[in-house]
DNA sequence: GCATTTCCCGACCGATCGGTCGGGAATCAT
DNA sequence: ATGATTCCCGACCGATCGGTCGGGAAATGC
């Protein structure tokens, strides 16, 4: 899969450990509030040397953004579209994407402070929507087959679902005590049938 | 309640009003990529002027993040160490939680993006902590008396119920089509008995 | 040995940052 | 009118920002 190359030359740091470090740096202090020398000197070089790797900080950002959005992406394609009832693909989407974003919690938590201030960050935002978009279909769809109550908007219940999902990248610690097993079916259980022990509506 | 004082002298902006458009202007682009020259513009006066009414750029941060965290504490407050039942205050909780969010939702979602990259930051991040806290303890509570299904971890269904409240921030627009009242429903639905319809276990 | 490639550095650049300063203009109470 | 109060401004400050530049050091292939 992926290539280890004859490396020339002095050796060094490479584009991919920068990144790694990079976005560690940007969740933890925030984009904006990380400067190039703050990276250079957490990589343990000058910000000179910075620049040999990597072309500019934007450059970091989108390469962060892609892969998250690559992750996603694919998630979404893997069960969103798909045949057979909804609501099944509905679980599958939400426990996929659980995994996904402990999988990819740096790259992920950086898409979901985007602001959109560049048009880097734009574009990722527009990409964002997109999915985000899709996966309301999908509630949709499962409201439509009466799988869900009929008392409750889809398009809310879907921001309502996944806004619980994407929380995750403010707590979960892929160290800590809970897996990530039990860590996507508590999620959806919570998310889809509720924590309430024999649930009732109203 | 509010006094309204005879203002003497010059008349021009307050602080409130510099407050509000701050906070405004920090959750469309974020703190740190807002200057105190583009809050000076947004206001139609000069930056020198903005010091006027303001002694710093944290001390605006501070006022917002006291506001959020005031009224937050307000609604634990008024529910959480109550007597009773668990699970309706749990329910009460939620309920309040989505309407403070609306009513106070540009301080809430500023205090919601810190990172404690400064001392008031970390200050604010405490104490939402301690916040965090009580909220799971009365989660726990309604685990032990029975009211939730006992194979999911309350702490986790604490930041999971939570973090789909905090969610709301990120898309919930008061003069769209969703009224808080609907919301606020919506939101304990979801949360608690979910929206699957005929919720089973497993 | 030696050229090539890769990586590293200190010094520097224009722009922008949060914040200061001294003074001028508008409005108040008298 | 006049003095106090309140508000406004242009000019300026040191620090830091993202990024550049020219050149030196370490490894490779020959």
């Amino acid at each position: 899969m992926t290539e280890t190359r004859v490396r020339r030359g002095r050796p060094g740091h490479d584009q991919a450990t920068v990144l790694r470090v990079a976005i560690d740096l940007f969740i933890a202090r925030g984009y904006d509030a990380v400067s190039m020398a703050d990276l250079a000197a957490e990589l343990g070089l000058s910000k000179s040397s910075l620049y040999h790797h990597v072309p500019s900080k934007e450059r970091l950002l989108e390469l962060a953004l892609d892969e998250a959005l690559a992750e996603l992406t694919a998630v979404v394609d893997a069960a969103a579209d798909g045949a057979g009832p909804a609501y099944p693909r509905l679980r599958r989407v939400v426990e996929d994407s659980v995994r996904l974003l402990v999988a990819h919690q740096p790259a992920v938590t950086l898409l979901l402070r985007v602001r959109g201030n560049t048009a880097v960050e734009r574009a990722a935002l527009e990409r964002r929507r997109r999915i985000d978009a899709r996966l309301a279909g999908l509630v949709r769809a499962a409201a439509t087959e009466g799988s869900l109550r009929d008392d409750l908007d889809p398009e809310v219940v879907s921001r309502l679902v996944f806004g619980m999902v994407n929380s995750l990248v403010e707590w979960y610690d892929a160290a800590g005590p809970v897996e990530v097993g039990a860590l996507a079916r508590t999620v959806v259980a919570t998310a889809l049938e509720g924590p309430a022990r024999g649930a009732s509506p109203g």
